[in-house]
DNA sequence: GCGACAG
DNA sequence: ATCTTGTCGC
């Protein structure tokens, strides 16, 4: 019986720079940038954490009513992670786990946003896209940093935004999601447009920085990585 | 060659 | 990502 419970033909283990640089440049012609989904009922935050006393690595995917933005459902999986960190290739070193986490939710969501990018990548393959091209689900990029990419400061209020530009083409956004904070760089990760995108962010991010998905699977982990470390 | 570089 | 004190603010 094999270990590896979410290992895929789209996310390989063992593979190495080149093949996993190949692999994005294909799986990102799969990539859709319009709405494809309908009601959104559920909305997922996923997160990754790193243990300080070995390599192991939690992730929490955390689903909340999007009314009430209230969490209904937890999933953690922890692992190892064997890829290595490369900007660009990030995906290849959270997917794994990321995926175990998500498989064990026992409702599919109908949106799942994501802590790094989405199209707003090189290849514009970044993690977002990836899980949503390989689960076939709406997936959102929401970062902290910018990767790849151009952009002006947006304007100092809520709502306000500027284009990520790369190579003349409109990857991003950067999103000014409270007056006074950082902007966050949303992208499309899967079946959802920019301008749509930049919506659900800020209806998720209502009194923060970071959205309410990301900041509950954010807890999450850390509570999940706690009780394994100490 | 040099600088940049999601988490 | 993670290592970290105090401090400011709701």
């Amino acid at each position: 019986m094999s270990v590896v419970t979410a290992a895929s033909p789209s996310c390989p283990p063992g593979l190495s720079i080149d093949a996993a640089t190949d692999l994005q440049k294909r799986l990102a012609a799969r990539v859709v940038r319009t709405d494809e989904f309908g009601t959104v009922r559920r909305v997922t935050g996923v997160d990754v954490a790193y243990s300080t006393v070995d390599d192991r690595v939690t992730c929490a995917a955390v689903t909340l009513d999007a009314d009430t933005l209230t969490v209904t459902e937890i999933a953690t999986a922890t692992g190892v992670a064997d890829f290595p960190y490369i900007p660009g290739l990030f995906s290849f070193r959270e997917l794994p786990i990321v995926l175990e986490a998500f498989d064990r939710l026992s409702v599919r969501p109908d949106l799942v946003v994501c802590d790094g990018q989405g199209v707003a990548h090189p290849r514009r393959f970044g993690l977002a896209s990836h899980l949503g091209v390989v689960r076939d689900i709406p997936t959102i990029g929401c970062a902290k940093t910018c990767l790849t990419g151009d952009f002006v400061m947006p304007a100092d209020e809520r709502g306000a935004y500027a284009p990520l530009i790369d190579a003349d083409e409109i990857v991003g956004s950067a999103l000014r999601t409270q007056p006074r904070v950082k902007p966050v760089f949303v992208s499309t990760g899967h079946r959802i447009a920019l301008a749509t995108a930049r919506e659900w962010t800020l209806r998720l991010t209502p009194r923060f920085r970071l959205p309410e998905t990301t900041r509950a699977a954010d807890h999450a982990v850390r509570v999940a990585m706690k009780a394994l470390t100490g």
